[in-house]
DNA sequence: TGTATATTTGGCAATATAGCCAAATATACA
DNA sequence: TGTATATTTGGCTATATTGCCAAATATACA
């Protein structure tokens, strides 16, 4: 790996930090609006800590931002442009389901086109 | 995570498959012409087995494609709208640099404005 | 000041990932 | 057919990640 600039590793970061169901829900949930630590704690249903990990797992990557407000610390996405991510997602997913349904065909499976 | 849609799952691992700076580096590679393991892992410069482990964590997620012909096998990229994600995660790291630099001046350093 | 509330941190066990080597596989072609 | 070449797979170790609980921290407010 010591050919690969580390420029690489930067941006893998921000991937990886994007690429946890509950990670993506959360920038999901805050490119609606922001909301704080105990809100998302039970959109999600897990523990409040873990939550509290995978937040500071997002912010470590610099894809959201915290701000104490009254009681609550509210969590904001930093760059909403990353929600135009998902669009490609699905593009890359859709061609998936079709690829198993091609081969589900040529297996003798009665499918219809899409 | 009960709460969370498999729809996330499915997004995450595209995520996931990419946030690591070897397979982005192959991804970016291969988004200028189709290459084959050995041309890659010589740019890569890791153990050929390793670059075929980080092509079949691309391939299973969707991302690539390989087709055999005459003595080797090229991978190619499915959807080259991938490459789309890093302007928006360039702005992330910009960002995130000028945070730093705020901060470096908060504590009395001189960096001139960006 | 004392207490309830919100959030983070430490620590642990389970699981997943990465990278290397050696070995297996596949196959073009002499 | 036999061999060299290209690629994948198995297996191993080291490291990283995840999620929970318990405990620590911070702070608004009675």
């Amino acid at each position: 790996m010591e050919k690969i600039h580390p420029q690489y590793e930067a941006r893998a970061n921000i991937l990886k930090a994007m690429g946890h169901p509950t990670r993506l829900f959360i920038i999901e949930a805050l490119d609606e609006k922001e909301r704080c630590v105990g809100e998302l704690t039970e959109k999600i249903g897990s523990d409040v800590s873990t939550v509290s990990k995978h937040l500071s797992v997002l912010k470590n990557a610099g894809l959201v931002r915290d701000e104490k407000r009254g009681t609550s610390i509210f969590y904001s996405l930093c760059c909403p442009c990353v929600m135009d991510f998902i669009g490609c997602i699905e593009t890359v997913l859709k061609t998936n389901a079709e690829k198993q349904m091609d081969i589900a065909r040529c297996c003798g499976a009665k499918i219809p086109e899409a």
